[in-house]
DNA sequence: GTCTATATCTCGATAGAC
DNA sequence: GTCTATCGAGATATAGAC
């Protein structure tokens, strides 16, 4: 994690145990003495350098943020046709929750308490801006439907049902793997090939009809 | 809610504020005090009828998960060409999940906190029996495929997306309405929309090459 | 900066009158 | 069955020595 260099290794070591702690336990269910330990510190400690469990959580949950906005943009790199932009998309997000599932899971638990600090800060990245990545995500789809390359299918659905399809599999996981133990055994095969179903079902799915004969 | 006639009055007043509590504030987040504001009674009464808040919440978790199930089932009636199958067990799962939000939230709670309770509780009627949802709609996704109704895609791949397309739709609804606010608005219209589209896409995305599929 | 000891507070749970 | 008052555990937060 680059960008926790304003700290000191102490704060880091903090931060770090604090982002882990509290995407597992949930903001409530998260022990400060829990924190301390993993951090391998004294539990006054944590007080002396972020004043309270709420400021401590407020810091993390910037940062989580600040991480979900950076894999948006990573995510929508700019390709040639609509067909690379997805399959960038879908691979670079999967990567991401994968890697950063600490990050996805306090977001969620955000989003299931209403959502209310994601909307204070992401609004302004998400709605105003015309780079923001659903406006982009839409604008390129759209741009795709016009000339052809794709069927006319609203964009916005799509991203949710894109979004989603790369996000709820880790959410789900303990369910998947009960279903299914080899996701478990062999994670990181099931992860690949769950990229490569997602953008196949999804740009089948968006291919146009009959295309080759002419319709 | 039919099956709450085990109750009286008074427990089922205690049992939905606990549901909505317990989903919206998660198992450690929930007070007792605000159950008790919400059913309109003394927190004190909680105690009497339920003995511990923990007790309190594996009643409300077990009638949840009972209800999961039963919408499993329902969303896997027989149908004639599997085609129907997917129209139905979509429109069927977003209409339990959008009337049974506090329900989801439950699940998609217990989910995060690495899903013990759950896979103790489903784990008999999620895998042993032939009869379950996965295995159904993954035999029956075989079965399609076998006979030329559809191109070979990964039944339980294909599973999971749908599920999650029809799911996450709702966790993620925050960010959902603060992109495209219509989403609030339209809520109704909006939903029916979203059954279209993931059936729409997901179909298309299963369809044989070159072969024109009409609806 | 670090630690021990302790203060303070919140919340689940109970006692006991009615 | 219902209520008021209160206890006690457990967690956050601080004081103060080093």
């Amino acid at each position: 994690m680059a960008d926790l260099d304003q700290y000191t290794d102490t704060e880091e070591r903090i931060f770090r145990a604090a982002l882990e702690v509290f995407s597992k336990k949930g903001k409530d269910g998260a022990r400060m003495q829990e924190i301390a330990d993993r951090a391998d510190i004294n539990k006054a400690m944590l007080h002396y350098y972020f004043r309270s469990k709420a400021k401590l959580y407020d810091e993390v949950l910037g940062f989580v943020m600040q991480r979900a906005l950076s894999s948006f943009a990573a995510a929508m790199q700019e390709t040639d046709t609509f067909e690379a932009m997805l399959r960038t998309f879908i691979a670079g997000y999967i990567d991401f929750v994968g890697e950063h599932q600490a990050v996805m899971r306090l977001m969620v638990n955000e989003l299931l308490a209403g959502g209310d600090a994601l909307r204070r800060k992401l609004a302004p990245r998400l709605t105003s801006e015309p780079a923001a990545m659903p406006q982009q995500f839409i604008r390129r789809m759209q741009a795709a439907i016009d000339r052809g390359e794709i069927r006319a299918a609203d964009p916005f659905q799509t991203l949710i049902t894109v979004v989603s399809s790369c996000i709820f599999f880790f959410i789900a996981f303990p369910m998947v793997r009960l279903i299914n133990p080899e996701a478990t055994a062999q994670r990181e095969a099931f992860i690949e090939a769950r990229k490569a179903h997602v953008f196949d079902l999804v740009y089948h799915g968006l291919a146009v009809k009959g295309k080759r004969k002419g319709r």
